[in-house]
DNA sequence: TTATTAAAGGATAATAATTATCCTTTAAGC
DNA sequence: GCTTAAAGGATAATTATTATCCTTTAATAA
């Protein structure tokens, strides 16, 4: 979907810096803090940090980009799309999706648990193949 | 196994404090920073928050306890045990281990992606019991 | 279009979280 | 009991994030 549409059926005005952000999210795939600000001075060169956490959080909010967090790894954010995991590579901080049913994991857990669960924050880390040679 | 132990074999020197910590870790099953602070003042009123940041960071190296991260959370510290997930009540934040096998997942995983996996950050978050009826 | 207005952007101050530093105390091994 | 390297405590420094305040701009309706 084209990013000023997502911005609207989330209920968040279309700005340049914005479509920026939602820009280098599908490029990108997923992006912390730290690249987006580097990478947004390219464009928007008198762009704020603030403007870059203030527009994270607000769409954070309105459930148009998901956070991803785990052990020694800074968060980085992702616009939201159907459930799947995340794998890290230790050894070169690769950092990829991947389409994995999660439907048997989560009924498993509702059966075992009777939570009710609706968001999964899934990473799974080791070595990538091109790091496994080395 | 007794805390004692548990340093020693990680080469980690017995202090009161960390003896403190992981007896902490064992009652409550996670803890995160806040918390440890307050707790570990009953005990050592004038003990400092550094000592408590270079204890978990010594501890984490040294691979005794792990941290939980998710989007939401304030990062959980818990002594290493058999691989589990994690769940989350996003009404009353409780947050409980469940022990549920995760070999399927990262052999698909794995599979899948050709990374060799080794830790796992699951953490599943929606409604407990309790607050699915309110 | 243009005028209006609420929201967004930018600069920067304030706050919170974490790490570094430095000196004192203590655990571990002889 | 000594010795010594490491740990603890106090606090400064750093980093990450949020708040504030004023300026600019996107959305809407005349």
């Amino acid at each position: 979907m084209n990013s000023e549409l997502l911005l609207r059926e989330h209920d968040l005005k279309v700005t340049p810096q914005r479509l920026g952000i939602l820009s280098l999210m599908k490029i990108r795939g997923h992006v912390d803090v730290e690249e987006l600000f580097s990478e947004m001075k390219k464009q928007f060169s008198s762009i704020s940090l603030a403007t870059l956490y203030k527009n994270v959080n607000a769409m954070l909010e309105k459930h148009l980009i998901t956070e991803i967090k785990a052990p020694n790894f800074k968060a980085k954010y992702e616009i939201v799309k159907e459930p799947h995991i995340h794998l890290l590579c230790k050894e070169c901080d690769e950092f990829v999706d991947l389409d994995l049913d999660l439907e048997s994991l989560i009924s498993d857990a509702s059966k075992k648990s009777n939570y009710q669960l609706k968001e999964s924050c899934v990473v799974l880390s080791g070595l990538c193949k091109k790091c496994q040679t080395k």
